[in-house]
DNA sequence: AACACTAGCAACCGCGTAGTA
DNA sequence: GTACTACGCGGTTGCTAGTGT
């Protein structure tokens, strides 16, 4: 099916243009110039491909408009600009990308969202829209075969990188909604990933349904349609388009040491962070039945549904709408939902909570509704309420996070055939993130309504997700070979600074060794089932010091 | 073999933004 | 302040090649 594209433009354009003169015809740069003559569109024979070439040896890159002028080809200067980049310019890799460029795709990807050019910038020899292609057709793909968009892996050093957004943005004492620098890196993203333990996506939902999907490029999907997700890095493009600034490249390369966040055990529990603002991207789907926020709360004109997903007429919408953007929430409402202890003032009563989960409105509670606060809520919902009542209350726990058919399997064994290419994609949080973007899986063959109705979990039911979390200890992630790669390969794209703290965020053993990166990720950002385990963070990963 | 369908890619288009004269 | 230029990006179109019937 894959096109060589090896030096395929040219030859095919000739074959193309020699048979379809009608490509002459009004360009977009102006059609007729200058009384030159009218602007060629369409495909570039090698005649042009040599004039431009010849034009820019001559008088280098830039002032594309005079292109025409000085050499004669009747190409606008955009199409001029566009042909060099995309083609012409030295040092252009061709061909279908590599693994490992997969990879870096997909975790820049994870992290600036739709910024082709700056993840171009970071894959030598390729272009925006080389990558742009790509990456659609694998959201198309995916979509396909409802698929997740992002590995979990990925999709948790996103979160991570949101919670060092978050870090910074406290530590450095300005107003986190509004400071330039969250506008910037903290794109809304989608969290409370517990829920999408929901047995109703449970284990192995949809995977009999990708046996044949391109491995290496398999993630997604869960982050919804093209469209949805496509425009979700909408949060970028309000997120000003900074030319190269990097303002974005912390979020992303995350490696500001300054920024990072030390991992304190001891705040492992502690659940204070929960509601971050996640960093640079999370894709995923807003479709108008999910943007219900937990109790209620349904969060329009968010950031990370620009694309038009809050219908107006979506009767869920109507509940309470902060027709603010998610990162304009008035802090009351973000601390009185979204923080954990110490003693928030206004999170609502447990048991209103409680209540409002075991019997929620008539609306869709599907949990699948992932506002930057709802997770920290729940978290911290969950959180007080294990260790309040740890063996009595299950009912909060077991509405929110449900397990799978009970049999063992997890939707980590999806992902471990899904990722195969990238090792072992039993990652610690393999199993929320699967199932986070799991759950904002249309097409995944199996239909919301398909589901099974979430249960309550028996007593012991933490436990038995835990079991069913029985992921390998991080040891075990040390075949994330892959992922090894691209970091090495990123070290080598960004140099040794940002490589070696790259590598040792992307490493997950090293992560938690670092206490960042996959660790702090890991913890904080552990779905509910993970945190009501009763095992100490050590016990679930192993012994990290 | 012929046809229809589909995936992937190159290129274009329109709009917005940044830099500069 | 304005105009111009270049760039970035999302969206779209059209073509080619592969695949299925």
């Amino acid at each position: 099916m894959s096109r060589t594209r090896t030096n395929d433009s040219g030859d095919r354009m000739v074959s193309k243009d020699q048979t379809d003169s009608s490509s002459i015809d009004e360009g977009s740069c102006g059609g007729v110039l200058g009384g030159v003559g009218v602007l060629k569109k369409g495909p570039w024979t090698s005649a042009e491909d040599a004039m431009l070439v010849e034009y820019v040896k001559e008088h280098g890159e830039g002032n594309w408009n005079a292109v025409q002028k000085h050499s004669g080809l009747l190409r606008c200067g955009k199409s001029c600009r566009l042909r060099w980049a995309n083609h012409l310019r030295p040092n252009l890799k061709k061909g279908a990308f590599t693994p490992a460029e997969e990879r870096l795709i997909i975790e820049l990807h994870a992290k600036l969202g739709n910024k082709w050019a700056r993840m171009a910038a970071l894959l030598p020899g390729r272009t925006d829209n080389e990558i742009k292609n790509y990456w659609n057709t694998r959201v198309k793909r995916l979509q396909r075969a409802g698929l997740p968009l992002y590995p979990p892996d990925v999709c948790l050093q996103a979160l991570n990188d949101g919670q060092q957004n978050q870090d910074y943005s406290e530590s450095s004492g300005g107003d986190a909604l509004h400071n330039d620098v969250l506008d910037t890196n903290n794109y809304d993203i989608p969290e409370v990933f517990f829920d999408n333990l929901e047995a109703n996506h449970g284990p192995l939902s949809y995977a009999p349904a990708l046996p044949n999907i391109y491995v290496s490029s398999m993630r997604t999907q869960a982050l919804g349609s093209l469209k949805n997700f496509n425009s979700l890095p909408t949060t970028v493009k309000q997120a000003k388009r900074t030319r190269e600034s990097d303002a974005l490249l912390p979020g992303f390369l995350g490696c500001d040491t300054d920024r990072l966040p030390s991992f304190d055990p001891a705040q492992i529990g502690s659940c204070k962070k929960v509601c971050r603002p996640f960093g640079p991207l999370f894709p995923y789907d807003a479709s108008p039945n999910e943007n219900l926020a937990p109790f209620g709360v349904s969060i329009t004109g968010s950031n990370a549904f620009p694309n038009g997903n809050f219908s107006a007429s979506d009767p869920l919408s109507k509940v309470v709408k902060l027709e603010l953007p998610s990162l304009q929430v008035p802090n009351t409402v973000i601390n009185s939902w979204c923080t954990c202890p110490p003693a928030p003032p206004s999170p609502p009563p447990l048991e209103s909570i409680n209540a409002y989960i075991q019997s929620p409105p008539a609306m869709q509670v599907q949990s699948d509704y992932y506002s930057p606060w709802n997770s920290g809520l729940l978290q911290e919902v969950i959180h007080e309420s294990h260790a309040k009542n740890r063996t009595s209350d299950k009912s909060l726990s077991s509405s929110v996070v449900t397990t799978a058919d009970g049999n063992g399997h997890s939707t980590m064994e999806l992902y471990e055939a899904e990722w195969g290419d990238f090792g072992d994609p039993r990652s610690p949080l393999g199993c929320s993130t699967a199932s986070v973007l799991s759950e904002h899986t249309p097409i995944s063959g199996i239909s919301l309504d398909e589901s099974p109705p979430v249960k309550a979990l028996p007593d012991g039911g933490d436990k038995e997700i835990s079991a069913q979390l029985d992921f390998p200890r991080h040891d075990a992630l040390l075949e994330f070979d892959c992922f090894e790669q691209s970091s090495d390969y990123l070290a080598a794209l960004l140099g040794e600074d940002f490589g070696s703290e790259y590598k040792h965020v992307a490493s997950p053993t090293s992560a938690l060794s670092q206490g960042w990166g996959f660790g702090s990720c890991a913890w904080n950002n552990m779905p509910a089932a993970c945190q009501m385990s009763e095992l100490p963070p050590d016990d679930i990963y192993g012994a990290s010091e």
